[in-house]
DNA sequence: TCTGGGGTCCTCTTTCTG
DNA sequence: TCTGCAGAAAGAGGACCC
């Protein structure tokens, strides 16, 4: 392991809901909950003040609705969540080369191969550089964790949650990690732990005790392995900047269970669709299609199907995926239904011919590369813009999804709060001002149009020379954490 | 109470090939 | 030609992460 902690992990404290609260003023300091809002939705995120009412993440939407009944319920906006983390990274990137992100809203930066911190009075001092240019430049705030490894420095951040910082110095990282339990532990999750808490282990201290041998008779050669590596302190994964995706895939789950074959046949061709549609914006191939289906008991299997060679085909896709849902027994109900590609190769044109004259039969079938083409932004409503004057129907089929943006022509800009019985009510407020009023138009109202979001901060800090230089030792304490900024 | 969506990696078994 | 064997590839499922 290094001496100097000098990898940073970052984490944006409830990423989404808190971009919501900074962009919705009446939001601030109430409990918000992302995520889907249908029967079988789940919660992405729930703001600290929903946490306290015992909401979190991956809880099923209906539970969280009774333990927090009066929280706001809104649905995720990637497009603004994506600009926001392009923000944060762009900062990142200031730092060092070495940026790994692992979501939207996390990220590990090598800040020695950046040569922006050697020590620790360095380190902290940029991790506290960094927080700041964050809340400048996007409004949100960050916890930042600083180890000499990647798990360390990611378990730092979570105990320095929320809006803290917290360095765990070199030589102290066994006698921190021996208490805690076996789940702090990148890779123990909820089946492993319980494998583990069956042979007695419940804390680090017991795996570290337990020795490698014995672990890896428990779990595996693999997982034993780093698991006994990771409870010893030791974690020598390198921060890794590009990663190179390996699968592609898309899935649904139906708010109520598909028994009529016909129907799930057609929603496995518009899976296939949909998914080569992503193959192609990522200008790749791939030779292995898999069709994954959850039953009505919530048991879920997967079928897959090698090519001959890599393909971006729609109709080729498309067929593998029928082919495979000939061999699953759907009756009694599907609950989900999922299309992926592995085994990606970069799109060669030569490929996608050989492949699709081999699997195409003579009956003559359709290229048909666009049907189902979901139009518009990832949050699937029409792209916002200069609109083409709508019909009278097209107006009345307008859908309000909550809190999304919205422009009205006298009212301005606001975000819609709830809409139904052809109704929809609006908030008119920005990011930067005060909490604003509620209005309720007809749905069909040509005045309100779709809006983007608005920047969470309109004129940002500058910090397009920072960080300056390796800033030099600096006095204070070694680490802090979770205090709170004003 | 009733469990999303998009991924990664690992393990075990079966099948293919020489 | 048949059999046994080993290694690679494919296929399926499970666990985990955010």
């Amino acid at each position: 392991m290094r001496a100097a902690p000098t990898i940073l992990h970052l984490d944006m404290d409830a990423f989404y809901a808190s971009a919501e609260q900074a962009a919705k003023p009446s939001l601030r300091g109430k409990p918000v909950v992302v995520g889907g809002l249908g029967p079988r939705g789940v919660v992405a995120t729930a703001s600290y003040e929903a946490r306290r009412f015992g909401v979190h993440s991956a809880m099923p939407m209906a539970q969280a609705r009774r333990l927090a009944p009066n929280a706001a319920y809104l649905v995720p906006r990637f497009s603004l969540y994506r600009s926001v983390s392009d923000q944060v990274m762009e900062l990142l990137g200031r730092l060092s080369p070495l940026v790994e992100p692992l979501s939207l809203d996390e990220a590990f930066v090598d800040l020695e191969a950046g040569g922006t911190a050697d020590d620790t009075a360095s380190a902290l001092a940029i991790g506290e550089q960094l927080r700041e240019a964050i809340e400048a430049v996007t409004g949100l705030s960050g916890s930042v964790g600083l180890a000499g490894s990647k798990m360390l420095a990611k378990i730092a951040s979570e105990e320095a949650k929320p809006d803290g910082i917290l360095l765990i110095a070199p030589g102290t990282e066994r006698d921190l990690l021996a208490p805690m339990p076996v789940r702090t532990l990148p890779g123990v999750g909820p089946a492993t732990a319980d494998h583990l808490r069956r042979a007695g282990m419940t804390t680090v201290n017991d795996l570290a005790e337990a020795g490698e041998a014995e672990l890896v008779r428990l779990l595996g050669k693999a997982h034993g392995g780093s698991l006994h590596r990771m409870a010893s302190g030791r974690d020598d994964r390198p921060v890794v900047a590009e990663r190179d995706a390996k699968s592609v895939s898309v899935e649904d789950t139906f708010d109520t269970d598909l028994h009529d074959r016909v129907r799930v046949r057609s929603e496995v061709e518009r899976l296939a669709d949909r998914c080569v549609q992503r193959l192609r914006a990522a200008e790749r191939s791939g030779r292995t299609v898999v069709l994954k289906v959850r039953r009505y008991d919530f048991s879920t299997l997967t079928r897959s199907e090698t090519l001959r060679g890599p393909t971006d085909d729609p109709t080729v896709v498309r067929e593998a995926a029928a082919r495979l849902l000939e061999s699953v027994d759907t009756t009694g109900g599907v609950r989900l239904l999922g299309v992926g590609v592995t085994g990606l190769a970069d799109y060669t044109q030569e490929d996608l011919f050989a492949q699709a004259a081999d699997e195409r039969t003579a009956a003559g079938l359709a290229d048909s590369a666009e049907a189902g083409a979901d139009a518009g932004t990832d949050d699937g409503r029409p792209e916002p813009g200069e609109p083409d004057p709508e019909s009278a129907e097209q107006l009345a089929a307008r859908r309000w999804p909550a809190g999304h943006d919205v422009r009205h022509d006298t009212h301005g800009h606001g975000w819609v709060q709830g809409s139904g019985v052809g109704r929809v009510t609006v908030r008119f407020e920005e990011p930067e001002s005060a909490p604003g009023r509620v209005r309720t138009f007809r749905i069909d109202d040509p005045a309100l149009r779709p809006a983007d979001p608005l920047p969470l901060v309109r004129d940002p800090v500058d910090y397009s020379s920072w960080p300056a230089s390796l800033p030099k030792s600096r006095s204070g304490p070694v680490s802090s954490g979770g205090e709170s900024r004003p």
